[in-house]
DNA sequence: AATATAAATGAATAATCATTTACTTATGAA
DNA sequence: TTCATAAGTAAATGATTATTCATTTATATT
């Protein structure tokens, strides 16, 4: 039997990819993907069962990859300040050279179809953070909160810039570069909130 | 000549944020809008331009009231703690009472829409908090960081907490719903990093 | 070399899309 | 009461949509 082509499996997920940020998810279309990735729509239909398939299981790739990215090199025991900047790193530098990547996950986080995401990469992030954040408390370099409080004060900011970053604007419409001292600089304050 | 009827236009904006966030955008359609609204398609034409014009009137008029309500009763000589606990309550109150335009214009902003929204509304915004900043560190209140710093360490964990509750669930896919404690939680470890 | 089978395709499907056209309706001004 | 005018519409436009069908192509196994 004939083999799958796996060289043109990837460059419909690459196009697929950027026609979805550079459309916007309205302006996306199975023809159009064929014909960026220069392939027939039918085709498509074997790789993918429809469209919601097909968006749905490249943004579970790329939220795999997201997670695998943030914690590599991490382990829970890690002291809370390492262990931050390490996850702060990672992620600012999976964000950085995975432009599109980032664009797409956090819009379809967005929409309709985050509902139909499958959960195991939240989960995942919620096992390690759990784990990571008893630990400090237990060893008194933090007090108890929620996760979520957590989640929003430990990371939210540094997704803020990532986010001005992406836009490539930020406030007043004034162009923005995400830089190391700015990471630098909202990371000292973010640790001096959160620990004791 | 006749005139327009203003109850129907507020009836098209109300269902277009209705059906924006609940098909996404790109379940969204003119005729679909038309049928929910109960008028005809070339309607909306008298009232927008296309559709184009119709997501980004609704995204600015969105962005002009949150932007209204989110400096409700603020002036830039407030001490740190004071105007910025008023921004996050104000903010807050926002969007649990507007979860449909929250939804929306959050999305709106990571689309390719985003470039063609009018500036104004972040000039606001930035002007306001360039004031506040300035006199907070005129005041030895904090040290002097770049407006996109400040603004990612103030805000950004405030408006995670209520992306959480909007998604309806957090981390793992546990339910979430925001609450005052989490707020001042949250709060509380934000100031303590900001302040001097 | 022949065969079986899945990959891949070009062209078609019916549905839906954004938008326009030709027309009717309501209302303020005359 | 008439008239001018903008609001509002039903129905149609051609383009584009997601998906499928009938067919061809490539390869692993026999």
């Amino acid at each position: 039997m004939r083999i799958r082509d796996e060289k043109k499996e990837e460059i419909v997920r690459q196009k697929a990819l950027e026609l979805l940020v550079k459309l916007g998810f309205d302006g996306f279309s199975m023809q159009k993907l064929a014909k960026a990735a220069g392939v027939s729509p039918a085709t498509l239909y074997i790789y993918y069962k429809d469209k919601e398939d097909l968006i749905l299981k490249i943004g579970e790739e790329v939220g795999e990859r997201m997670v695998k990215a943030t914690f590599e090199g991490f382990h829970q025991e890690m002291d809370l300040k390492t262990g931050l900047w390490l996850q702060w790193t990672n992620r600012a530098n999976f964000h950085l050279n995975h432009y599109l990547e980032t664009q797409f996950y956090e819009q379809l986080k967005l929409t309709p179809y985050k509902d139909k995401l499958a959960e195991n990469i939240t989960a995942k992030f919620s096992q390690e953070m759990g784990g990571f954040m008893k630990n400090a408390v237990k060893n008194g370099e933090t007090v108890r909160m929620k996760p979520e409080v957590f989640w929003s004060v430990a990371f939210a900011p540094l997704y803020n810039l990532i986010k001005f970053h992406i836009a490539g604007k930020s406030m007043g419409g004034a162009p923005y570069q995400l830089s190391e001292q700015d990471m630098k600089a909202a990371f000292d304050i973010v640790i001096k909130g959160i620990k004791k």
